[in-house]
DNA sequence: TGGTTGACTAAGT
DNA sequence: CACTTAGCCAACC
């Protein structure tokens, strides 16, 4: 593939895509795992502009398991619906048994 | 070049 | 226990 900008923008892509079906992870973890634990809201910033990417922004949520994002979906319950789909069950946009689904790149990768 | 923004997080009140 | 404040840093104007 071709390696665009190489900006840190593509690198949050990529991990996003590598997030497993059914799991989720958070901002921070993705940050983390590219050497910018602080830079977490980076990461957000990035998903706000992966709409033409082929990125699950769906399974990534803050740390507390909050869906955050779900405002810059089209539908006020797409991004729930989607992770439901994935067998993640979410009430009130939180995951429920967060920790059950939670995926950390910089420890399963 | 410099200032504003934001799908975050941790700590304080 | 819920809200507020502050720090953080890459992209955009």
């Amino acid at each position: 593939m071709k390696p665009e900008t190489l900006g840190f923008f593509e690198k949050v892509y990529e991990v996003a895509r590598l997030i497993p079906y059914g799991k989720v992870t958070s901002y921070g973890a993705i940050a983390k795992y590219l050497g910018a634990a602080k830079s977490a809201r980076i990461v957000g910033y990035a998903m706000n502009n992966s709409g033409d990417k082929d990125v699950p922004a769906h399974r990534v949520v803050n740390r507390k398991g909050l869906l955050t994002g779900k405002h810059h979906f089209d539908g006020t319950n797409l991004m729930q619906q989607l992770l439901e789909n994935e067998g993640v069950e979410v009430v009130e946009n939180q995951i429920q048994n967060f920790a059950a689904v939670f995926w950390d790149p910089a420890k399963e990768l």
